[in-house]
Formats: structure tokens, sequence, C-alpha cells
DNA sequence: GCCAACGTTGGC
DNA sequence: GCCAACGTTGGC
């Protein structure tokens, strides 16, 4: 089982509308990157932290797990979606998108400039300046590292 | 295939 | 609202 860390905007989709709606496509996502790590590499049963973003306190704030592997992102086939791409199509979809559950919410917000204090969380990408990946690996030790945090 | 211009992300 | 850091686009 692998780890990762997704980004949203508590203002567009945060930790509680997922534990309302409890299952959601994690669609508009418009990196090649992010992209490829939904449509090859995350599987059913991936636990990853939920991380929000441009907000008044950035940081984790749960967890969650991959209920849908990769499946074609239906936003950018839709021509009234804000994440409409013309260069997407049924027969030859650009842009993949995993479905993610609810699994907990944090008693608080571990929040980013707490995560960056920790040297054992210094490789990743969430920590870097100027790092605009919207989805990225954890490894098992900086998992647990945050786990204890909370 | 280079690279300048432009658009977006996201912390602050 | 500012701006640094990227990613993408399009002219050449």
């Amino acid at each position: 089982m692998k780890y990762w860390l997704m980004k949203s905007e508590p203002d567009v989709f945060g930790i509680d509308d997922l534990k309302n709606v409890k299952v959601e496509p994690w669609d508009g996502v418009r990196n090649y990157q992010a992209r490829n790590m939904m449509r090859d590499q995350m599987k059913k049963g991936d636990k990853v932290f939920f991380y929000h973003s441009s907000c008044k306190v950035p940081g984790i704030v749960g967890i969650m797990k991959v209920l849908k592997e990769g499946h074609p992102d239906f936003s950018a086939l839709d021509p009234e979606s804000k994440y409409y791409d013309p260069k997407s199509t049924v027969e030859r979809p650009r842009w993949f998108m995993v479905s993610v559950g609810f699994v907990k919410k944090f008693e608080r917000t571990i929040s980013l400039e707490e995560l960056k204090k920790q040297t054992a969380l210094q490789n990743m990408p969430l920590v870097r300046k100027g790092s605009r990946l919207s989805i990225m690996p954890v490894t098992k030790t900086e998992w647990e590292t945050i786990l204890s945090l909370s």
C-alpha cells in the first residue's frame, strides 16, 4: 500500500465537504505529473492526506483513501465545466482522476509552518518553496512522522 | 527545438 | 493583493 497527499482549496472543496459526501471524484486536475500518478500509480486502498491550500492556515487536515483507481475525468469532456478541455475526448481522454473516500478528520490542522520544521519532512515537495504539485507521493516514514503530530 | 510571454498556483 | 516559481503556449 502506498501513501499520498492531495491538495484542495477548502473554499472550493474541503475536508468537511468530503465528510458529507463520503465519496468524491477528484476532478479538475490539469497537471501531467499529477495526472500520471492518478492514472498509473494510485491503487485502491492507498491512504491519502487531505491538504488545505490557499487558505488562512494551510496544512494537513485529515485522511482519505483511494476507492476507485484512475478513470477519465468527466469535467474535461463537459463544455459547461471550467475544467473543459476540447483536446480530451471520450475515445482518447487526456485527463484522469481517482475517487476518494472520507476516513478521518484530525482534531486540528497540522499546519504547513509546523510541517516545515520537521527534519524528517525536508524532502517533501510540499515544504519546498514554489512547489505547485497538487498530488504527491508520501513515504512511509513521512506518513508516520505526520501522523505522530496529529 | 528554443525561449519569451503569459497564465496559474499558492504562501504570505 | 503581491509576487516567486513554475508550467504551457506559440512564434520563429
